[in-house]
DNA sequence: TTGAAAGCGCTAACAG
DNA sequence: CTGTTAGCGCTTTCAA
């Protein structure tokens, strides 16, 4: 059933029909109602494919992220389709693993798809490159990340804000040997929550000791290797802050196997929070972000850019929140030095 | 740059481009090359909203789950994902928290975009209609849950097998008084899992007390109440099989605040694994279920069936795993297995 | 305000 | 084996 058969059923022209159908251009009352009824009546659907033709572009947003495994794009994900639904919006969800070339690879799908907009993650500041999108027109939103190489809009968290608070929190609680685990150089969220770890650090004088940054892969694995390394060390932390979910997970894990006993001889402080957070003991302290609220907010910045609103490039915060529980807050004022029983 | 740029620019015309480009038909080797060069020296794109009018169905899947949030269902929309990227199909991800009308809105969307292809996990056996999607033909496969008002591919897994294997495993650490929380009374895995929680109590001869069985909704709400509920009624459960992950976090939060004692005074068993199942305390045994290999072989159905590969509807089924660690076996008795056991 | 007609980019039927 | 041609369903000039 196409729009012809509309047009014949309602006796009008298909131009007709394709006015009433997008709210263009004026339309008598009666052959608006007339249409409606019609387009009701025969269970008419507009044929997309013929529609993204006519106009050059496809009523679709693809969201481009890295981990699609993690709670956080989760719930970011939700927020951007929420928003994309409400005006009409397809959202293809596209998960690149960290992977340059998978990303560039969507990249290049999108402008086959000539799709309304992307919503992108970077995997990288330096060599993700948005060029060609922003060449074409397609109007783009970065989310949690920062691209360098364009200048496009943007909605982050103030991750110096949120590491900086998890690491005076630490440094309250008596720690002074404070290591930070966090992820791949690339990213700015990796950068920017070390520079704020270091400074928290610089603030009260205190600097990391050798071999005290990690940089890993946001990736359980690759949080465990990290604090294998660090706590075997010749000078393990006392506090430690691990700047993503993920890693945290490899982190704890190491940590049983290693029978270190947190918060007493490890102070510790994670990233994200999870509904599991306070199912393990000792409950987790972590920085919390508005993963939601951010797809959302990406999604009303795309939105106004869909519809070809001009202006300067616009960029939103939203703030991160310490939730302090267990796992970072000393049982006795005493930093143990001693050697602990079995995890608990 | 359209198919027409690329003909004129190779000399041959944009039928033999067209051909070259889908592999269809056989072309000189010489025309081959050359337009092949120059596809790739003009960066050419093929045009899918052109592609997909021309065709009648556009290159893309819908896949149709009820909680993206569920890990469950992550695991499996990547097993779908690996497999429709691998035959050149995007996957449109529709999320429908467990409401009808949301999966019904979902599904006409499918049917206006002329989608390859179907897999979805239905809200309800009975009240999840298919038939449009059937009677135009759409390949649809069901994965995780069976729908029963029509007769479609699908890829499952043996709930009851699983049930009954946690259920058993739970009479044999000495529980007597065993409850089972399970999902809404309309899906499958809800009611498969139940009955196979009843078969295992049958076998010895035990019964669920009244108030033992609760239906909940698949979400930690929805666990924590049931919780509350049993664990504070007159005659609390010593044993708890519960059905679902998302309902697992309410019942472990309950259990806390009640200060029930896991597994002396409740032996547990949960439903699918989890990166933090062995991070609590005691770690929780599981039945796990093969949630990416689920969706692979969902994706291997659909593509055939996209290709039009007739006959009978199939239906795979694979094994669920019981893990068993702690949260089920009583300190005073030997666990009957290993550290992991497989169901059956 | 409405209709007629052209054309978006591609593929497939049909000639050659 | 290759080219010509028509048309998928829709929107949008341009005329009336």
């Amino acid at each position: 059933v196409t729009i012809y058969d509309v047009a014949v059923a309602a006796d009008v022209s298909a131009a007709t029909v394709s006015r009433v159908l997008n709210g263009t251009d004026t339309v008598a009352r009666e052959l608006v109602e007339r249409v409606e009824a019609t387009v009701e009546q025969l269970g008419y659907r507009p044929n997309h494919a013929a529609r993204s033709l006519r106009r050059q572009v496809a009523a679709v947003w693809d969201v481009i992220i890295s981990d699609i495994e993690n709670p956080f794009f989760t719930a970011l994900v939700r927020g951007i389709e929420d928003v994309g639904h409400e005006h009409g919006f397809s959202v293809v969800l596209c998960n690149t693993d960290e992977d340059l070339q998978k990303e560039r690879r969507y990249m290049d799908v999108a402008l086959a798809e000539r799709v309304a907009g992307v919503i992108i993650s970077p995997a990288s500041e330096q060599e993700t490159d948005l060029t060609k999108l922003v060449a074409q027109g397609v109007p783009i939103v970065a989310v949690d990340r920062r691209p360098s190489r364009a200048q496009v809009d943007g909605v982050m968290v103030d991750n110096a804000l949120g590491a900086d608070a998890a690491t005076s929190h630490l440094i309250e609680q008596g720690a002074t040997r404070i290591a930070c685990i966090t992820g791949p150089q690339r990213t700015t969220t990796a950068a920017e929550r070390l520079a704020g770890y270091q400074a928290a650090l610089d603030r009260v004088g205190l600097a990391p000791l050798p071999g005290h940054i990690r940089y890993a892969d946001f990736k359980p694995e690759g949080g465990y290797q990290a604090a294998r390394t660090l706590l075997q060390s010749a000078e393990p932390p006392d506090g430690l802050f691990v700047a993503n979910s993920q890693m945290l997970l490899g982190v704890l894990a190491a940590c049983r196997e290693l029978g270190t006993s947190i918060p007493d001889e490890l102070a510790l402080v994670g990233w994200d929070d999870s509904p599991w957070a306070t199912l393990v003991s000792p409950q987790l302290t972590v920085v919390s972000q508005p993963a939601y609220d951010l797809g959302r907010a990406a999604g009303d910045l795309l939105v106004q850019r869909s519809a070809g609103q001009p202006g300067p490039v616009r960029r939103v915060t939203l703030l991160p929140t310490l939730v302090v529980r267990e796992s970072s807050v000393r049982r006795s004022v005493q930093p143990s030095g001693g050697p602990s029983a079995t995890a608990g």
